[in-house]
DNA sequence: TAGAACCCTGGAGTGCACTCGAAGCAAGCG
DNA sequence: CGCTTGCTTCGAGTGCACTCCAGGGTTCTA
């Protein structure tokens, strides 16, 4: 609900941290997809997985050999991470950056780290603006239901 | 962070639901405020809050002998009461749609405590989202840090 | 009373994140 | 063989929430 249409229909819900690490329910333990089925398990259109790759969001994905992309097992874990980040609100511009810093290779650690850091600084204060907003609603909610209870009494 | 850039300046805190009944911390305790006033206070530009009016967001604002609009306190309780509920994510047409509840009067009583309540039944799935997001985020924050710790112990 | 600063309106423009269309190639099926 | 389905690219279109502009009136300060 937090951006306009996100996630048409979202898988219900990863268990664990896991799932960054294999375990998809997938048509079967194959380690390659074409881009239907990666939309079907993303919840993301056909149409956005193209415009990842486009943009730099996406690692590199292997191609057939008449050029259709075949999505492989850890580009889905990568899409997983992805969800998440765009769950906290991180502009694309940004998952962009977190990209190309993976690409650049492992002296990028340590800026990997502290932006997902920064992330998870961010999220934390904005579960404590939801949480005031609870209170907020939970305030209003309960004038409303004096409200009735009274007028039903008389 | 959520969107583009919200609230560029937001008040830090209102520390209780109290804010939503009087208590601004404003120039003096008047009840008529210019819209840069407001803009200021409320962390919105003058331009959002004339196009919140134009497209039915606010309950009738004041205007002056020349038409000046002047913003009263009640107008300023409605204002952080939507800050909260746009911080919720919720699309301004639903705030439209809760604003004109509130102008069609008491009759809409129902109608409004059962948005508000699927509002809070969204907010308390969202916090859900995010804590799920933050557990990711500790998960490979932790990869990080011992990869690095390792790669400086050899 | 001049000038700066502020406010008005209607409408156009911006940035983000998709979302779709057009034109064409390729594979599977009855 | 034709049909359907799915894939490719590039570029244009959409919806949301602002954000800004032009051209003019108003209010405050020196």
């Amino acid at each position: 609900m937090i951006d306009s249409s996100p996630v048409p229909n979202r898988p219900k819900a990863a268990p664990r941290p896991s799932s960054l690490s294999g375990g998809h329910p997938l048509p079967e333990g194959r380690d390659h997809y074409t881009i239907s089925e990666v939309a079907e398990v993303t919840g993301l259109s056909a149409h956005t997985l193209r415009w990842y790759e486009r943009i730099g969001l996406m690692p590199h994905v292997d191609r057939s050999h008449t050029g259709q992309r075949r999505f492989r097992n850890r580009d889905l874990d990568w899409l997983a991470l992805v969800g998440k980040l765009r769950l906290t609100g991180m502009p694309v511009a940004d998952m962009v950056r977190y990209a190309e810093l993976v690409r650049e290779g492992e002296h990028t650690f340590e800026a990997r780290q502290e932006l997902l850091e920064a992330t998870r600084r961010d999220v934390r204060a904005r579960i404590e603006e939801l949480r005031d907003t609870l209170a907020v609603l939970d305030y209003k909610i309960d004038l409303y239901a004096d409200a009735r209870r009274a007028s039903e009494r008389f």
